[in-house]
Parts: structure tokens; C-alpha cells; sequence
DNA sequence: CGGACAACCTGGCGGC
DNA sequence: TGCCGCCAGGTTGTCC
């Protein structure tokens, strides 16, 4: 589910929470989420450990703590929040982590189809070490995207997916990038004209940017920390748009197919 | 190296 | 209402 701008949009979210408390416990009913670490070892480390950053890496939500880094991935139907300690537990049945914090609140995460996966490492490198560029970072220049395409042939819309060329894109923000720059997502990387490959680029930034302006796209699971939707959805130019008018030409109608195992939206009138 | 595909899990939805 | 098959926003490992 969640991708670069609905993971920016939790950790923007819990930030103000989470910031200076410490980790007092750490309970857990899920442990083949938990990577890297035992469950009995996890509580005893995390235990008095206080939180110096909450940021993002990718699609990972990275929480510095004095000694060691708490690291999540939400894949498909994560949620990350704080609540009150004392709060309903039977509102959400697939919470499986638990920390406990110094202000009688807790940070939960949650996760029905238990995907997710925690990390707690002093080393974030074994993590995050092998991912691509941030996409709206001031160091992806056009020049590296270009630089980085030219050692491909592939077919473009995988090649966006994989977060070792570049990282935070998931599968709704690719078929939307990929419609903004009018380009079909089954064309070779190489066979991209450079005015293609511009448009690209400033696509994947736009598309991006939109999502994390709208707080992220709720199609199904994906809440913002306090509970709400994100509003992105409402404005999807082709995800999910199966048979619909194109919003970008006249007389164009989105059609599905799938690629690389993947449902994969575009317009077959004014993607080339 | 690229591509196909299974696996990890569960819930929701459409069809009968 | 009940059951069944199918689909899902992610990632990794295996096999050819």
C-alpha cells in the first residue's frame, strides 16, 4: 500500500509524537515481522532508549534512537500511529508491535495482512544501504536520472518500481508518472527520447509531490496516523480508472492491463 | 542480467 | 447468507 508520499505522510504524522520520549517496553504477537533480532533481545535493547529523529528512507520509516535505529516497512497494509496507552485495543485487531512511551502513550503498528517487517539495528546501512535515489531529494538531478537510465534496457515501468534505481516509487505512482509524461509503461528504458526522459523526470517529482501534498491515497488500507484518509485518490489521473474518460486528452479511455504481474493503468490515446 | 513466478498473509469484494 | 475464487498499494528468492 503505502508509498514514498504516504510514508512521508506518516512520518510527519508521528514525528511530533514521537520525538524526545523514550521507548520504556516493546511487546509484540507477530515475531516473523521482526528482522534481524530475537523478540526477548528486541524488548530488553529498545527498553530506555530515547527517540532523536523520525524521518524516511524509501518506503521505510527510519526512528533514530541513542544506540540503535528502529526501522518500518509497511508494505501493504502497515499503519503506524500513537495513541493513548489506555486507549481501545479492540479498534484495530491486527496491531502485532507496541512501544510503550514515557508520556502514558504507546506507538502501534498495525498490519492485517502481516507483511510489514521491523528492524532494530545499529547499523541502518544493512537496512537502507542498497536503495536508489530519493526521488524529491535536491540530489536527484535531471543529469543523474539520465545518467542512471542510460545504463538500462529494460522495460520502464518495472525499472521505476525497483528501489535500487530508484527508491519510494510503488505501483500507483508509477502508472501516474508515467501517464503525466504521456509514455506507455511497456517501452523499453532505452527506446526513451530525451525529451521523454525530461518529461519523465519531472513527472515522477510532480506525481510525488501530489501525493504528499494530498497526504497520501487511502484506496483501501492506508490511514493517516490520527485515523483519516489521505485525498489523493480522488485525484488519480489513471490508477483504478479502468474504462473511464482520460482527464489528460479528449476521447481517450483508460484501459488495465497487467505488466509484470502488475495492474498497470494508462491511456492507449495519449501514452506513446 | 532479465523475466517469470512463487511466497509471505489476510481481508474485501464480486459472482453464483 | 454462504462459499469460492480472485484481487490487492511490496519485496525477496529461485529458476530458466
Amino acid at each position: 500500500m503505502p508509498e514514498l508520499p504516504e510514508v512521508e505522510t506518516v512520518v510527519r504524522g508521528i514525528r511530533p509524537a514521537l520525538g524526545g520520549r523514550t521507548i520504556q517496553a516493546a511487546w509484540l504477537d507477530w515475531a516473523p515481522s521482526l528482522m534481524m533480532i530475537d523478540p526477548n533481545s528486541f524488548a530488553a535493547r529498545i527498553a530506555g532508549q530515547r527517540v532523536q529523529e523520525v524521518s524516511r528512507r524509501a518506503k521505510y520509516i527510519v526512528i533514530r534512537l541513542e544506540a540503535d535505529y528502529l526501522i518500518i516497512h509497511l508494505k501493504m497494509t502497515g499503519r503506524l500511529y500513537v495513541v493513548p496507552a489506555a486507549s481501545e485495543h479492540e479498534a484495530d485487531r491486527w496491531v502485532h508491535f507496541r512501544f510503550t512511551l514515557d508520556n502514558d502513550h504507546e506507538l502501534r503498528f498495525s498490519d492485517a495482512r502481516k507483511f510489514g517487517r521491523v528492524y532494530l539495528t545499529a547499523d541502518a546501512d544493512a537496512v537502507l544501504g542498497n536503495l536508489g535515489p530519493e526521488p524529491l531529494s535536491d540530489d536527484f538531478t535531471l543529469a543523474d536520472f539520465r545518467a542512471r537510465l542510460a545504463k538500462r534496457k529494460t522495460v520502464i515501468k518495472p525499472l521505476l518500481l525497483n528501489q535500487q534505481f530508484i527508491a519510494g516509487i510503488g505501483n500507483i505512482y508509477a502508472d501516474e508518472a508515467l501517464h503525466l509524461a504521456h509514455i506507455r509503461p511497456e517501452r523499453r528504458s532505452n527506446s526513451l527520447s530525451p525529451t521523454e526522459i525530461d518529461a519523465l523526470y519531472t513527472a515522477i517529482r510532480a506525481a510525488l509531490e501530489k501525493g504528499v501534498a494530498r497526504q497520501g491515497a487511502s484506496i483501501n488500507w492506508y490511514r493517516r496516523p490520527d485515523g483519516t484518509r489521505g485525498a489523493m485518490q480522488d485525484e488519480f489521473m489513471v490508477y483504478g480508472r479502468a474504462g473511464e474518460a482520460c482527464h489528460t486528452c479528449a476521447g481517450g479511455i483508460i484501459e488495465k492491463m497487467i505488466l509484470a504481474q502488475r495492474g498497470t493503468h494508462y491511456c492507449p490515446n495519449c501514452q506513446h
